[in-house]
DNA sequence: CTGAAAGCGCTAACAT
DNA sequence: ATGTTAGCGCTTTCAG
């Protein structure tokens, strides 16, 4: 493989001004840039990424930390992110942690710390103060996805009121019995996103003069057979007239659960979600649409600019996502009869 | 950041002997190495990857470059690749090529030679010659996972026995009328996997004195709308009374198709897909399960032993990968009306 | 605008 | 078993 000097000899300068050409860092004359950049073409020349980590102590890399691949949501917004990543030039050096703590542990304490990586990228995670510190002083800039963390900037939703849209939804259509698949204890790691949305959707509730009723709540695992497996009993015991699922996978577990149970969506019982899932169209699952991908390709824009100036990155700032309320079939007016039996 | 100087002058020796102690290379006392890692552990020391990569040359990393990221199969074998190389104590670069040509061009030509990595995993992804030439001319071993690759070690499973199996599983039950839902033209790319499973199926009918009806095909994009769309032309055209499906995903669209034209799964039609999604035992799918997550840690295992030995690597190889006809509630025998309506 | 030269932090001969 | 030392390939002062 061709190395710097033999562009430069090629193009019959330093390695200095090779460097310079190639960075675009420093003064080149137009002539000299052009040659060098066709010496270096012709060589099939490529900085080495090492050499260069070295010097500079920067290595266009990032590290991305998530608990799942699996998942919808979490691969749109790996996808989003590695997308504008490479845009800028970046490689994304990922961090699976669904293993449980001892990778996680390795993962904050031996393989971020060495220097593969200029920043570190943190989807759904909620870093400790510890992870955080470490990471602050090696002068890593960090961005967090999914909820706040302390003297991190993170982009998050706003799960409460995005909850609140999707219950009103329900309400204005007429609906009083309205039931919640919310998420379990393991899915409460991290940012409690769950008990947020069963907060906004008490929220609306309350707001209405609808009094919660704990027996309308039953707790799922966000996947499409968990969501079933709640729709079942729900729809089994207290019989709501519309369901608001925490996610579009569990939403459509329990469209899959009404229909054998012989109801009809949405003329027995309408059902809405959260996410805007690659499946919800097909389902015509009325939803509040979160784009995983935009969300991947924000935190991404404000990580570089975090590298580019070399001001305080330790201070939090928090941005807000944006979510939108995505009305497709299956939510509709409640049919007359047990509308009021309540 | 601590530096490895200051490790030796805390454990009161050499910074070769550091070196040595933290990597396991060359003899070290045991009194030494102990005291070493002490240094190491209260620093909270760590290699810098740039500067052990430039002088060794190698960077404990590894590429990976898959066309999705959101397809359950992909993610899958993602997974499993992440996990091993984790434990290997190796980093995985990621480089999803689902954007198309200039995205691929770039991984190719500029990301994937910067060394960065030491090795590169090419998964469902058929390399060019010109790819492979680059990458074996940085004397990077290459494995591919998917299909076999001129000049590469790959790994993949028989597409076309896979395929048979599944089809002959329906013929063993007595269907004769068999559907086949493939891959269309999108899908046909890189390992040309839709085509060899349509031979294998029809093998199977060929071998069991069958003629394949082209009336009983149609193509799909993998999907579970794609198979449900697929499905409810074949259900409602030519009426087969079984489908072998080339992915759960579409299977699992040609069951909820069969169950809006009101046919029972498996008294009306029997369905068998291939994967085994995590989806299939919830639908109660009868399917030819592949392994991702293992096609994942073999995929490593085999790259780790490349990365050892100074052998040639250029030399081609190839590996079958297992597979394992799951029976599950979808698939039965044909009741009797219909059965020979051919 | 360009060149010379001093490292960046580590490893691997080569000595001892 | 351990220390000395010469790079690995690039970037970046510092001169000019």
């Amino acid at each position: 493989m061709a190395g710097i000097d033999e562009v430069a000899r090629m193009a019959g300068v330093s390695t200095a001004t090779v460097s310079r050409a190639l960075s675009g860092n420093g003064h080149v004359s137009a002539v000299t840039r052009q040659r060098v950049h066709e010496a270096a073409q012709h060589l099939g020349y490529v900085v080495s990424s090492s050499a260069s980590g070295l010097a500079t102590g920067r290595t266009r890399n990032v590290g991305v930390v998530i608990p799942f691949l699996n998942r919808w949501f979490y691969g749109a917004v790996l996808e989003g992110a590695e997308h504008a990543l490479l845009a800028h030039g970046y490689d994304l050096t990922l961090y699976n942690l669904g293993g449980g703590g001892d990778e996680r542990r390795a993962v904050f304490e031996h393989f971020l710390l060495r220097k593969r990586v200029d920043a570190v990228l943190a989807i759904a995670l909620e870093l400790t103060d510890a992870e955080v510190r470490r990471l602050h002083a090696l002068g890593k800039p960090i961005v967090g996805i999914g909820g706040t963390i302390r003297g991190v900037r993170t982009l998050s939703i706003d799960d409460h009121e995005l909850a609140r849209v999707a219950t009103s939804h329900l309400i204005e259509l007429g609906h009083r019995r309205i039931g919640h698949i919310g998420g379990d204890a393991d899915s409460e790691m991290d940012f409690h996103v769950p008990s947020k949305r069963r907060v906004g959707y008490e929220h609306a509730l309350n707001a209405a003069g609808i009094r919660p009723d704990p027996q309308l709540f039953e707790a799922a695992d966000f996947s499409i057979p968990g969501g079933y497996r709640a729709a079942k009993r729900l729809l089994g015991d207290h019989r709501p007239t519309a369901i608001f699922a925490s996610s579009d996978e569990m939403a459509i577990g329990a469209m899959l659960a009404a229909r054998d149970l012989g109801l009809s969506v949405p003329r027995d019982v309408s059902v809405i979600g959260v996410d805007d899932h690659e499946l919800a169209e097909f389902f015509g699952l009325s939803t509040v649409a979160q784009f995983p991908a935009l969300q991947g390709r924000l935190a991404v824009d404000m990580l570089m600019g975090m590298l580019g100036d070399a001001a305080e990155h330790d201070e939090a700032a928090h941005i807000p996502l944006p979510y939108e309320l995505t009305l497709r079939t299956s939510t509709a007016r409640p049919s007359d009869q047990g509308a009021t039996s309540a």
